[in-house]
DNA sequence: CTGAAAGCGCTTACAG
DNA sequence: CTGAAAGCGCTTACAG
């Protein structure tokens, strides 16, 4: 392989040289300079990674660790690897990786052997046994999901007490008194997807306060058994005016089992979810949808733990957790209820 | 960090030593094993990743260049990403993993660099822009996909050939006269998305030798485009029978549409699609199909790559390319059409 | 403005 | 069975 040893014998200068006439981090005289750079298009020279990393304790590498869980829904977490891609390669980093089911060992593979300079971790559960490993690596990391301890990372997620709060509300304002919650299945609880309870916690906060009936249920995430169970739901409950929707599966078997019933939104049956717009297109729902901005929270965790690893914010500077407020997309699936 | 060093002084060898104990690439002492790999446990040792790749020219990372080009099915894509990514852990093998629209660039950066030791490419295309840069590269690599020139990789794809005969001919057997074959949009063959034709080509010849109607069209790869698409064509054409899709988003929009026609597969119209069963079951597809098999197709690009890599294969043994036989996958959408 | 040298943390011939 | 040393390809104080 071409070194730049290469490069400065060619160019006639010494490595140092060569180095400092490509980094700029020593002023080079211009007649030299210019013999390096030909040099290095001559050769075709590019720098070895692993020299490099070894000689500047850097290597521009992110991990990030995500997990395709059973019970959640694979095409939504695409959504959110790709808005960490995008701004690592945007920002001169790229994408270690792991998808592995054990987080643990892949994340201390990662920190432990220096593969990377900083880690971002997708879907955070509350009680994330990743977490303790990541505190103690000498890399910072980014997290997008809020777990029960944020001490020691920067953290990123959707506001979804307010998000729980906003389906409510404006069911509410528009004259609906009784209205479903159709969360994700009990053991994304259960593992510690705080997300599922923080929005419907507030959800049915708001509902109690405003006098709305609210009905909150956990549903399947495959199909077809979540569209067997929205079927249930809605033949148990005829009085029912308004769904909301914290279960992408859900979301995308709804148009479906509206279609089955001779149900239409918002005449019949007013829908409010909670997914991205990427996702609404890919699967054309026509439903008004709280945005859950994956792309934004990817570009956000990235963009801060770059500033981490750059230096431009000192180690003992506060970690920040910072959450996207949610807003809503109306794409004209609610209305007055048709009752009133 | 702690360093081989470090373990050498506390367990009171030298660096060589310790090194040797832990690759096990020289015979050592029970003894002073133990000692070394006590110092390990005590001190927490990883080797440096930099180091080793500096010192062994591998890494032990596997570059895969995936893109989401916007007339692409994202959901479909993250299958064959997944099958990859599993199958490099499960080889000790990480995935350096680049999203971005210029793959020449990002290949350049990984192979150059020596950031990687081999490379997967995804979505090849006929004449893909990427192929001379990989070709060029001194690490080996593995396609997802049939370019027009499969020297020097190894190519790995689904026989689209075949898979256009057993759709036309399994319809043929069971009556049918008049088929539509619903194929990705034509951006898709520009670009050169062989496979599109690839199935197309061979299905119109079954047709044209059995004396069946075939109509090829491109649809949209999007929603709701690609639904207003599906019901034209139906209006179009009332005396077809049998649908073929080779296009996932009309897979996807399929029941809403036919629902809302009020067309019953198999009763009104046979069915079959090109689609992995993982995508019918996210998207809950009833209808039976001809397994693209992404999960495999990754595993098997990344199995021959490693083998590549770990010399198992000599540089100058012939590079295979292989077809994944297609198989139909039986979920009772199709049977004798009406008027018979 | 430039060069010679040390050092990053490994592995692996070479010597005994 | 083990150790001292060279070398992988960089970067960066140190010296001039």
């Amino acid at each position: 392989m071409v070194t730049i040893g290469d490069v400065a014998s060619i160019a006639k200068v010494s490595r140092s040289t060569a180095s400092y006439a490509l980094s700029g981090k020593r002023t080079v005289s211009d007649e030299v300079r210019r013999r390096v750079e030909a040099a290095v298009r001559e050769l075709g020279y590019t720098p070895n990674a692993g020299a490099r990393a070894l000689a500047t304790a850097q290597t521009r590498v992110i991990g990030l660790l995500a997990q395709f869980l059973e019970d959640e829904f694979a095409p939504a977490m695409l959504q959110y690897m790709l808005g960490v891609s995008n701004t690592a390669c945007e920002l001169g980093y790229d994408i270690l990786l792991a998808t592995e089911e054990d987080g643990r060992s892949a994340l201390r593979r990662m920190t432990d052997s220096r593969m990377v300079d900083g880690i971002v971790l997708l879907n955070v559960a509350e009680h994330d046994d990743r977490l303790p490993i990541l505190r103690d690596a000498p890399q910072p990391g980014a997290l997008v999901g809020l777990p029960a301890n944020c001490a020691g990372v920067d953290v990123f997620d959707l506001d979804f007490e307010e998000a729980g709060r906003l389906m409510v509300d404006h069911l509410r304002r528009l004259g609906h008194r009784e209205l479903i919650l159709v969360s994700q299945p009990e053991h994304v609880v259960e593992r510690g997807g705080a997300y599922v309870w923080r929005l419907q916690n507030a959800a049915v906060d708001a509902a109690r306060r405003s006098g709305v009936v609210l009905r909150p249920v956990f549903a399947p995430s495959r199909q077809p058994e979540v569209g067997r169970e929205l079927n249930a739901l809605l033949d148990a409950h005829p009085s029912v005016t308004g769904l909301l929707i914290n279960n992408e599966a859900a979301a995308a078997a709804l148009p479906t089992v509206l279609h089955e019933r001779g149900v239409t939104a918002p005449t019949d049956l007013s829908v409010i979810g909670r997914y991205s717009d990427e996702f609404a297109r890919t699967f054309s729902l026509p439903y008004s949808s709280i945005e859950s901005a994956p792309d934004r929270l990817g570009r956000m965790a990235v963009r801060e733990l770059v500033r981490r690893i750059e230096g431009q914010v000192g180690p003992d500077e506060p970690h920040v957790v910072r959450f996207v407020s949610p807003e809503l997309v109306d794409r004209g699936s609610t209305a007055t209820p048709p009752e009133v």
